[in-house]
DNA sequence: CGCGTTCGTTATATAGCACTACAATTTGCC
DNA sequence: GGCAAATTGTAGTGCTATATAACGAACGCG
């Protein structure tokens, strides 16, 4: 079986349980650190983000590579990478696989024989449209408990620790 | 090769690579998007965890568990794996990690000849001990960007978020 | 006492990546 | 022009984390 294969796989992981809280257990300092905090709620965000891509196989770096192609059309699989922070043969396998679906275009560049640029096609464009609107739809749902302020200074905060 | 050796394990799987912020690229709905803006926090976080516990072979998911058998002892592998969001079975490999390391002990209860009850060693406690002060300690210094105030916003808004 | 349930355990499978090595191409330097 | 160095895409291999399924032992309830 070619290793091909794998490159090919649409299936996805399911996301990871979401993280009970149990009841009369004492978490000690993992409520003040930052660490188990954010695990927390990206755990939360991620069975978010499955329901609002769900039976598209997209996970969240193919949904990354997807808003960044298609905001910056004709980039290389290595800048690609380096956004998404992972190594080059992992940007191939994701480009391979979004190509065997049609959603993207490998075109040789003229000016530089060596790098493909990278398109959407059409309906690479009109999927990530539809994912686009109904990811932020459940995120905004699934944030209901934060004030629209909130949550805004909820990104900025995470900016500025990633910075 | 049994299948015990990868319980045995105690290589860590290097922090992922820093998501680097390309310049001159749009980013698009990303900066707006929570999943995204997690991913990146937690990374940079990771990175700060990796420092602290440099040597010791712990994890995240095992410095979970130290923590929650150091308040909770005598409590079972299976509630233990509801804390960490993780299958009996996945409990019962990190478990066997510790009691190899012998950070942790398993005591028949009395009770009820099904089950486990978890303690920590001393060396466990002391390992512990030193690593909360770390880990507290490093991340601090990654979230130095952030007031005080800011730090206690975030972890609150997080909380939010996951609850 | 029998039956469903829970716990720990074992074995197997698989996704996601990293790492390495390699071929093609371009670039820099002489 | 020609050759070493750098960069890109590609292919193969391996490892880690974790899920899933199956099983026996112990428990609880009728």
């Amino acid at each position: 079986m070619p290793a091909t294969l794998a490159r090919a796989s649409s299936r996805r992981r399911r996301a990871p349980a979401p993280i009970a809280r149990v009841a009369g257990l004492d978490y000690d300092v993992l409520d003040e650190l930052l660490g188990y905090s954010l695990r927390r709620a990206q755990v939360a965000i991620l069975g978010t983000f499955e329901e609002a891509t769900r039976g598209h196989g997209i996970t969240p770096p193919r949904f990354t590579a997807l808003v960044i192609i298609g905001a910056n059309p004709g980039l290389s699989q290595a800048v690609l990478g380096s956004v998404l922070g992972i190594a080059r043969s992992g940007a191939m396998m994701l480009v391979d696989w979004m190509v065997a679906q049609a959603l993207v275009e490998r075109r040789r560049k003229p000016d530089d024989g060596r790098t493909w640029g990278l398109t959407l096609t059409p309906q690479g464009a009109r999927l990530l449209a539809t994912l686009k609107q109904r990811v932020a739809r459940t995120e905004r749902r699934r944030s209901a408990a934060l004030s629209a302020r909130e949550r805004a200074q909820l990104v900025r905060l995470l900016g500025k620790l990633s910075a």
